[in-house]
DNA sequence: GTATCCCGCCATCTC
DNA sequence: GAGATGGCGGGATAC
């Protein structure tokens, strides 16, 4: 491919100044003869007004102007300008004849929209002061530039797709020169590049090279069905934040046809290499190429006006085509600040949720192959949501708003419970394997997964699926696991049946991070507020000391307390008893998980905690953490559920599996969890439906702080988060990734994510309920994320065991989502 | 003949 | 209803 540079690229300012068209006078006879002069009286183009009488007088404008102009040379320069534009009209055209009245209008070049937006550019500094007023009349740029509005809006609309004005009222733009450009440009080959950009480009170049027996129409149909997979149409307006479009029908048109375009033209060079586009790359996307590319020629013309590109020939087997050449600056995608892509204005500038969404809007169905072993998992979530939403106890949305609920929220919590989740069966998993490998053979030779997969679990009723989140429930604290504590959220009906049924369990407020609502475990008991809760096993060996070790499987506790043990079926008590090995130990451990699970805690979410440190088979907490538990196990507590329950064992070692979760400033937008429907399932009553509607801050912080959504000091109250947030850089992308990676990890739930509100049912559904589908698939789960679906998923836990790049960095193969992301 | 794109109609939206 | 905005395509001009 030759690309040459086109000498007389007729935008380019220093020729199209200088330069005649040699056609003038001829077309202007021709003219002549089939359009008369308006002296003539016929119908024609009215004559364009002229801007200022020379004989005006003066006017207080006048006088403004003059100032204006003898502060500014800048300005000067401009009037100056401009006043040989008018000598140029000052000529009546009364008394011209047919020639001089041709050749008193300006030629087509002339005329043009690259020349016009060269003019409109010279009036403005490059890189104005932002200090002062830069606001842009275009009454008075269409006056001054002698134009009519309309061309000042296509370039307008350019300049904006660029960040280098924007609107700020009804006929007036603000403008910013070349300051956001480069930021601009960045971001728009950030977007190109998680839209395949390249790809698309590369695919369409080579098919033009291909042999089509096709007509054009034919062949560009073809080419864009090609594409079509990977269409970037859908791609919307990218915004910086604090310049969004203002009122007016600016947001309200279909889709800023040419501001998007424009964008999506640049983004075609910014991911090319060579950066050369020609049109029929850029407009493939389009059936109405023919519209478009005019379109794309104004668009073209401004960005030669910006020196962005520049217009070349390319040399092919089938001729010379015109393309474009980048010639801006170079640019590189590593940055990111705050960005947002739009499209429905009405859904409203600040749902960014929506906007993330119509970034890829119909993709992610297309795009994401849901993997059979998530088949089981999908339907199994969306019986509990048929069950949820067919209940006559189903939430009411009551009002608007809170039916808008945020997939950054609660879902996006939900999917990494998930995957702590997973990474706790993983984890399990990978320690038992390494038992058998360094104890015991395999006593029946069968493959590990087939002798501990946990016998499947009956669903739980519908009433027995609690509401996650509740003003008055904290969330309890499990040592199901020998090793690692879980943070268990149930209802306080649940916590008090686990007490209930097994004196021997104790549910204290959990000493985490201060978690807002627990208070100091120094302070009375009396005062602690509602806040996660440990449930432990506080007599098992009679000596005071409850530790998790010692109570490493509640069952195997509950047994040797011979207590309740009326209440155990008797098929575990058999399973208790066989254990033997450590292997078997294990074993019976992953399924007294699932049973105690099924028994006490037939719904809930479990949540690993963290912030325990392993050192070899022995986890320790750091001394702070140990001092502030021992201080915490002198005490005994009170919990609003529990009712005062002695607390007197001590916080085992904890071996947890080195899994975190980089710490995120998410963003919650107002309507999302502060409007979250809480379920109202029969177990909570109408009463506290009304309770209900605002999240317990401490179950919130607890949640937050540990997912390391929110650093472990940092309190927030319900409304704070609710509210506003923790507002930083790339919030909205935090968001927007994060609800990708949920829809793919819970595929079942991207119908609902994706749509414009999800009700409470499905927010409840949204989330991840220890039930016994998912504990029966999360092995397949497992399986299928070691396998084939999401390699990346994978590689980051066999690298570090890092939950934080697993929940991250799922990759959306089919629509090219960016498996990377900097939070 | 093709590439280019001016020009202005008119739909849509806001006030 | 008026004015602002901008999508759109006819058709003229440039090459």
């Amino acid at each position: 491919m030759n690309i040459e540079d086109k000498e007389n690229w007729s935008f380019e300012p220093h020729e199209s100044t200088l330069k005649t068209p040699l056609k003038q006078a001829a077309t202007s006879s021709w003219l002549l003869a089939e359009k008369p002069p308006p002296a003539s009286g016929h119908l024609t183009t009215p004559p364009k007004p002229n801007e200022i009488s020379p004989g005006d007088p003066w006017t207080p404008t006048a006088n403004l102007k003059m100032l204006i102009s003898a502060a500014s040379p800048e300005i000067r320069n401009r009037e100056q300008e401009k006043r040989l534009s008018d000598s140029r009209n000052e000529i009546p055209e009364d008394h011209l004849s047919g020639d001089e009245y041709e050749k008193s209008q300006p030629s087509r070049k002339e005329k043009s929209l690259g020349l016009l937006c060269h003019k409109f550019l010279a009036r403005y500094p490059s890189y104005p002061d932002i200090s002062k007023n830069n606001e842009i009349c275009l009454d008075e740029v269409a006056e001054e530039l002698n134009v009519e509005r309309r061309r000042i809006y296509d370039i307008m609309n350019v300049l904006e797709s660029l960040h280098m004005v924007s609107r700020l009222a009804k006929n007036r733009y603000s403008w910013h020169g070349r300051h956001n450009l480069k930021k601009t440009l960045q971001i728009l080959k950030k977007v190109a590049e998680e839209n395949n950009y390249s790809q698309q480009v590369e695919l369409i170049k080579r098919r033009q090279y291909e042999e089509e027996p096709e007509g054009d129409d034919q062949k560009i149909q073809l080419m864009a069905k090609h594409v079509r997979p990977n269409d970037h149409t859908d791609i919307c307006f990218v915004e910086l934040p604090g310049m969004e479009f203002r009122a007016a029908s600016v947001n309200s048109r279909k889709d800023k046809s040419l501001r998007v375009m424009s964008q999506k033209f640049v983004m075609l060079f910014l991911v090319s290499t060579p950066q050369v586009v020609n049109l029929e790359v850029a407009y493939l996307d389009k059936s109405k190429f023919k519209t478009k590319i005019r379109r794309l020629y104004d668009i073209a013309n401004v960005l030669s006006s910006l020196e962005l590109i520049r217009k070349v020939h390319v040399t092919e087997e089938k001729g010379r085509k015109p393309a474009f050449k980048w010639t801006g600056p170079d640019v590189f995608s590593e940055i990111l600040g705050r960005w947002t892509v739009t499209s429905d204005p009405h859904v409203g500038k600040s749902s960014k949720e929506h906007c993330s969404k119509n970034l890829f809007p119909t993709r992610s169905k297309q795009g994401f192959i849901r993997h059979p072993s998530l088949m089981k998992l999908a339907k199994g979530a969306q019986s509990n949501q048929r069950k949820i939403r067919s209940a006559p106890s189903s939430p009411v949305k009551k009002n608007a708003s809170t039916s808008q609920f945020c997939c950054f929220g609660g879902a996006i919590l939900d999917a990494r419970i998930l995957m702590l989740w997973i990474s706790f069966l993983r984890d399990f998993k990978k320690r038992k394997m390494k038992l058998e490998h360094s104890t015991l053979p395999s006593p029946l030779g069968l493959p590990p997964k087939t002798r501990l997969k946990p016998k499947p679990f009956l669903l739980p009723s519908q009433t027995e699926i609690l509401p996650l989140i509740h003003n008055s429930v904290p969330p309890a604290m499990l040592p199901l696991h020998p090793n690692v504590p879980y943070a268990l959220y149930l209802h306080p009906s649940q916590t008090q049946l686990v007490t209930a049924y097994n004196p021997s369990f104790t549910v204290r407020p959990v000493h985490c991070a201060n978690v807002a609502g627990s208070k100091s475990p120094t302070e009375p008991s009396s005062q602690v507020a509602p806040g996660p809760i440990f449930i432990e096993d506080s007599g098992s060996n009679g000596e005071g000391s409850a530790s998790c070790a010692k109570g490493q499987d509640l069952w195997l506790a509950k047994e040797q307390e011979g207590t309740k043990d009326d209440v155990v079926p008797e098929r575990r008590l058999k399973r208790r008893r066989m254990e033997g090995s450590p292997m078997k130990k294990y074993a019976s451990e992953e399924a007294a998980l699932h049973d105690v699970l099924l028994t006490w805690f037939p719904s809930g979410y479990l949540i690993p905690l963290p912030h325990c440190t392993k050192l070899g088979n022995e986890t320790i907490f750091s001394n702070k953490e140990k001092a502030e538990m021992c201080a915490a196990e002198q005490k005994s507590y009170s919990s609003p559920i529990a009712g005062g329950i002695q607390v007197t064992s001590e916080f085992t070692a904890v071996n947890f599996p080195a899994f975190h979760i980089a710490p995120v400033n998410l963003k919650l937008p107002a309507s999302s969890v502060a409007t979250v429907p809480v379920v109202n399932g029969t177990a909570v009553t109408s009463d506290q439906a009304d309770s209900i509607q605002a999240p317990s801050a401490s179950v919130m912080n607890f949640t937050l702080q540990h997912l390391g959504l929110i650093p472990a000091n940092l309190q927030m109250s319900a409304n704070q988060v609710l509210r506003s947030g923790p507002v930083c850089q790339g919030a909205e992308h935090v968001g927007f990734k994060q609800e990708k990676a949920m829809q793919n990890v819970l595929p079942p739930y991207s119908d609902e994510l994706n749509g414009k509100s999800v009700s409470a049912a499905s927010l409840q559904q949204a989330t991840v309920p220890v039930t016994s589908s998912i504990l029966d698939n999360c092995h397949d789960f497992q399986a299928s994320c070691e396998s084939a679906v999401v390699p990346e998923f994978c590689s980051s836990f066999h690298e570090s065991d890092r939950i934080s790049q697993a929940t991250l960095a799922i990759p959306q193969r089919e629509h090219g989502v960016s498996t990377e992301d900097k939070f």
